[in-house]
DNA sequence: GCAAAAGTGTTAGTCATACACCCATGT
DNA sequence: ACATGGGTGTATGACTAACACTTTTGC
């Protein structure tokens, strides 16, 4: 659709969603970004969004989003906010709700066919400068995932089926962006009671092989929010 | 404006902010309603909200309609989430955005010709029936309520400038949903430095007069963010 | 003097933190 | 045998929770 067109059909004012899409790598907190190919901001990073359908909610658009420009299927995802400011995109009114989904970067790094070409997974710590308001998008999904997973047990969106408690520890290292004990991490990873120790060791590692743990829906359910790290 | 003149004017697509107005009165969280005189819900209660402005920031359309429909003007304002279910809106498509505001409900109790004549004060507990999506609205913005307060310290925003231990007690007690121990509670305050003595004390009450106390805000920026209640 | 709410400390239990060494595997 | 990360327990201090009586005022 060229742009005269969106805008005689979407504009006065129109609504889009954007994806902070967060997958842990290792020791780096990343997200997707797209390359954008058409003006405005062309040539520079941006988060994955598109205007809504007239006949789309909310959520669903954001799927779609993750899906099409990303291939990013069956995802946690939540809204966070809604940016407003009168001049936040060159061609008119825009509003955008923001979300963030948490994807198993495993499922999704090493088969680029799985997503988008021009689809890029980026360390946080090293995003400068992005299109329309996204520094700030991003930031604002940033804070939010911390504090959720100081209250429920996300963690396991962004980790493989079954993981190691290293694995599971540092996913926490990465987003709160500190260390942690590692006897202490397990100790409160242990009362709690979401994961379950799968009686698998991990294979083809040059040292001590880790046991396997998985999520544990029942666990969870029974959990106190509200008070977990 | 007729209805017909906003569906041309707006639609295809619009979007408007919904305001819940929180007020604390003795033993009661309340919210301001707004009673419906115009058709779709003519005669329900409804949260005050419009249309949001092609030339107009969220907050400030928010704050708008605060000052517009219910006259409370500076205060505590945050923005919740978005409501976007397609059907939402019978005359077409429009998404809301959620915002909270917290309000000293004695500047505004006492006196009728301070807001619109058909807002008016409702307990939470005994909302029923609300026009729209409403009371979807209500709930998400009253769970954020909760979790706010119990890291940051906005009881100061329901309350006149100077008061009592107790009276800042029942505010967490009425938002919380549940009686707290009032020695421990006196003390978890105290050890947080945000609340200020001013060496004075109640006067006109039939018991023992109460100190009063007031808001610090040296005590606030020092503090530690997300462990409070 | 009675009613009503204000104000005040101690104790026991739970939870968080800090910290160091041996173990199992691959090369 | 060595390098690599896996796995484990204890002791101390901090915080939380439970609990009851005396004080000051108005009537």
């Amino acid at each position: 659709m060229e742009t005269k067109d969106i805008l005689n059909n979407f504009f006065k004012s129109a609504f889009s969603v954007d994806c902070v899409v967060f997958g842990v790598d290792e020791n780096d907190l990343k997200i997707l970004l797209i390359n954008r190919g058409a003006e405005p901001y062309k040539g520079m990073w941006a988060l994955p969004g598109d205007l809504v359908n007239p006949d789309e909610d909310l959520d669903t658009a954001a799927r779609r989003v993750l899906k099409d420009l990303t291939g990013v299927q069956d995802v946690y995802l939540e809204q966070v906010e809604t940016f407003g400011r009168v001049d936040r995109h060159p061609l008119g009114r825009v509003i955008t709700i923001a979300y963030y989904a948490l994807v198993k970067i495993t499922d999704y790094k090493l088969d680029p066919s799985s997503w988008a070409e021009d689809a890029e997974w980026h360390s946080v710590e090293q995003i400068r400068e992005l299109a329309f308001d996204h520094e700030e998008i991003l930031k604002s999904c940033q804070s939010r995932l911390r504090q959720k997973l100081k209250s429920e047990p996300l963690a396991f969106n962004l980790l493989p089926e079954k993981f190691t408690l290293t694995e599971l520890q540092s996913v926490y290292e990465v987003v709160f962006g500190e260390e942690l004990d590692k006897r202490n991490f397990r100790k409160k990873i242990m009362t709690m009671g979401f994961v379950k120790d799968l009686n698998e060791l991990q294979e083809g590692v040059a040292h001590r092989p880790a046991k396997l743990y998985g999520f544990d829906k029942n666990g969870y359910e029974t959990l106190e929010k509200n008070v977990l790290f």
